[in-house]
RNA sequence: CGCGGAGUGGAGCAGUUUGGUAGCUCAUCGGGCUCAUAACCCGAAGGUCGUAGGUUCGAAUCCUACCUCCGCAACCA
C-alpha cells in the first residue's frame, strides 16, 4: 500500500536576524497544510530550514565578533526552538551549511557548468568601499550614491559566474500558460507574466567580494551566490546528488512551495529555471502570501524589546491563539495588520467567548445535571437535523477551504459551528428541561448532540490548531485518535465515560491589565 | 500612456466575472436567558459603495475621465 506523496515546504530563512512574525506565519500556514494532508491519509514530507550563507552573516558576525558558523548556529537554534514553541510538524530541518547540502550543491554546479548553463564572465556593479558592498544600478539613490552610506561609488567590473536565465523566457512563459495555479494567488501570476515578457538577464551566481559560502569547484576564489546555494535545499534536502536519492525519488516535485511575496520571483522564474536546466520535473504550485504590517510601529518599537516576537505571544496567550490569529485574521494572499487589539478581539470573542465557553458550559451542565455521566438513552427532535446537518456537511468546505489555501474561510466555516450550538443551547434551554422529571432523557440527548459536535468541531480545527484540538477531547474523554473520515459521521461519542470540569481553555483577556 | 491591485456604515472586510431589495465580523444601543469565562441568544440604529460624467427601465457592479493609496519594474531572501 503506496499512500499518495505530498511534498511542502516553506522558504528557508535567513539567521541574520531573529525570527519575526512574518516567519511564524509561512511555517504556521504550511503546517497546517502538512496536518490537513496526514489527516487525510497523504505520506508527507514538510520541509523548513535556513539559509545561513552570505554577506550579510559574514558582516554580521564580524561585527559581534563570533565567527560566521557560531552566528548561524546561534540563531537557527532559535528558530528551532520557535518550531517547537508554535507546535510545528516539519519532518525535516535543513541548513545550507550541512556538509550534504554543501556537497550536493557543488555538484549540481558542476553538472550545470558541463551542461553550458554556466559560463563565466563579468559581473559589473557599483562598489562602496566603506559599506564593503556591491549595488546595481537600480539600487543606487537618486544621485547615484550608495543607498546606505549616501557616498560616492564606484562602477568595478569583477569575474564572476553566470547561470543563462535567459534562454527560459519562453519556455517560463509557456509553463504559465499550461499551469494557470502554478502561482497562486492571481494576482502575482500577472506581476511575473509582465516580468518575464521583458525578457530575461543571465543571472550571476557567484561572488568574489566576501567569501562565507559554498566555494566554487576548481575555482575557490568564487562562492557561490544565493540562489543556487538557497534554492536548491528542497531538493538536496531529499537527497538530490547524494549516495541515497529514494526520497528524492519518492517526493520530487514538491507540491506545494510556500513563500512570501517578496520572493515569489525568485521561486516563480529563477528556480523553474534552474530545475529545467536539470532536467528535472517542476514544482506544482508556489504560493505567495501577504505580509504583517503593524499600523503603529512607532508604539510598537517603545514597548519594551520585540513585543511581536511570536515567541513571546505564544508564551504569554498560547500557541494557538497565535495559529488562530495570523490564519483567522486576513485571507491568506492579501497583506494584513498586526495590532494587539484585533489580536485580542479575536482571542476573546472568537476563541474565549464562543469556543472556550461553550466547552466551559456544556461540560459544566453534564457534571451538574448528571454528575459528569451521560446515560446512553436518546430522545431526538426535528431541532436536532439542523444542527446535525450543518455538522456532517462542515468537513467539505473546510477541507475545500484548506487545500485553497483559503484558512480565513476555512475557520469560519469551523466557527460557524460553535455559533450554531451555542444557539442550539439557547434554542434548547436544557435548565428548563431540568424542572420535568419526563425529559431527562431528552436533555441527555442536548447534552450528547452538543459533545458530537465538539467532538466534529475538535477534528476540524486539529490542523489549524493541534492543543486545542487535543484538550477539546480530553475534556470530552474522546479518544486521541484523529482521523478526517470521523467528522463526516454523527453518532461516534460515547456516552456514559465519565466527564470532568477541568481548565478554561482560553481565557478571556481584560485589556486594561495587559501593558503594551 | 510600463504592468497590476485597492478605495463600500465607527473599525476591518465580502459583494463587482453572469447589472435588479448593500452583506459579514467587531464595536454601539435595546431585549431575552441564567448552563457558562460580565460569557450565550434575539433585535435595532448606522453606508447616496473615492469624485464627476455616461450607458440602461434600473449600476457598488458596465463605459469614460479624474483623485488617493499600494505592489511589481532582477541579483534585496
Amino acid at each position: 500500500m503506496s499512500k499518495k506523496t505530498f511534498y511542502i515546504t516553506t522558504p528557508i530563512y535567513y539567521p541574520s536576524g531573529n525570527a519575526h512574525i512574518g516567519h511564524a506565519y509561512s511555517t504556521v500556514a504550511a503546517d497546517v497544510i502538512a496536518r490537513f494532508k496526514r489527516l487525510v491519509g497523504f505520506d508527507v514530507v514538510f520541509l523548513t530550514g535556513m539559509d545561513e550563507h552570505g554577506q550579510k552573516i559574514e558582516l554580521t558576525a564580524k561585527d559581534k565578533k563570533v565567527t560566521p558558523q557560531e552566528l548561524v548556529d546561534n540563531i537557527s537554534s532559535k528558530f528551532e526552538k520557535l518550531w517547537k514553541i508554535l507546535n510545528i510538524s516539519n519532518d525535516q530541518f535543513i541548513r545550507t551549511t550541512s556538509n550534504f547540502h554543501k556537497k550536493a550543491v557543488k555538484k549540481i554546479f558542476t553538472l550545470l557548468k558541463s551542461k553550458q548553463k554556466i559560463y563565466k564572465g563579468f559581473y559589473k556593479g557599483w562598489y562602496c568601499t566603506p559599506c564593503e558592498a556591491f549595488w546595481t544600478e537600480t539600487q543606487l539613490d537618486e544621485n547615484y550614491k550608495c543607498p546606505d552610506c549616501k557616498r560616492d561609488v564606484k562602477l568595478t567590473k569583477d569575474e564572476a559566474y553566470f547561470f543563462k536565465l535567459s534562454e527560459y523566457s519562453d519556455k517560463i512563459l509557456q509553463l504559465y500558460e499550461k499551469n494557470k495555479n502554478f502561482i497562486k494567488p492571481a494576482s502575482r501570476l500577472n506581476e511575473m507574466i509582465n516580468f518575464v515578457e521583458n525578457g530575461l538577464e543571465d543571472l550571476c551566481i557567484s561572488r568574489t567580494s566576501f567569501s562565507w559560502g559554498i566555494k566554487v569547484p576548481n575555482d575557490e576564489k568564487h562562492v557561490i551566490y544565493v540562489w543556487l546555494d538557497a534554492l536548491t535545499n528542497y531538493i538536496t534536502a531529499l537527497g538530490y546528488m547524494s549516495d541515497n536519492n529514494r526520497k528524492f525519488e519518492s517526493y520530487w516535485p514538491a507540491d506545494l512551495h510556500i513563500v512570501g511575496k517578496e520572493i515569489v520571483r525568485f521561486h516563480a522564474v529563477i528556480w523553474p529555471a534552474i530545475l529545467m536546466a536539470l532536467d528535472l520535473p517542476l514544482p506544482k504550485k508556489i504560493f505567495g502570501h501577504g505580509w504583517w504590517l503593524t499600523k503603529d510601529s512607532s508604539k510598537m518599537s517603545k514597548s519594551k524589546g520585540d513585543v511581536i516576537d511570536p515567541a513571546y505571544l505564544c508564551k504569554k496567550y498560547s500557541v494557538d491563539a497565535v495559529r488562530y490569529f495570523l490564519l483567522r485574521q486576513v485571507p491568506f494572499g492579501t497583506d494584513g495588520t498586526f495590532s494587539f487589539e484585533a489580536f485580542f478581539k479575536r482571542l476573546n470573542s472568537d476563541l474565549a467567548n464562543d469556543l472556550g465557553n461553550l466547552v466551559f458550559r456544556l461540560i459544566s451542565m453534564i457534571e451538574r445535571y448528571f454528575q459528569g455521566k451521560l446515560p446512553e438513552q436518546k430522545e431526538a427532535e426535528e431541532k436536532d437535523k439542523i444542527l446535525i446537518h450543518s455538522l456532517v456537511s462542515a468537513h467539505k468546505k473546510v477541507a475545500y477551504n484548506i487545500e485553497r489555501l483559503s484558512f480565513s474561510l476555512a475557520l469560519k466555516e469551523i466557527f460557524k459551528l460553535v455559533t450554531a450550538c451555542n444557539k442550539y443551547i439557547d434554542d434548547t434551554a436544557p435548565w428548563k428541561l431540568l424542572e420535568n422529571k419526563n425529559k431527562n432523557i431528552r436533555l441527555a440527548t442536548i447534552l450528547y448532540n452538543l459533545c458530537e459536535s465538539l467532538r466534529i468541531i475538535s477534528l476540524l480545527l486539529y490542523p489549524f490548531m493541534p492543543d486545542t484540538s487535543c484538550k477539546i477531547r480530553k475534556q470530552l474523554t474522546i479518544d486521541k485518535t484523529i482521523n478526517w473520515e470521523d467528522a463526516k459521521r454523527f453518532g461516534l461519542f460515547k456516552a456514559s465515560i465519565p466527564i470532568t470540569k477541568q481548565e478554561v481553555i482560553f481565557p478571556r483577556i481584560y485589556l486594561e491589565k495587559e501593558k503594551l
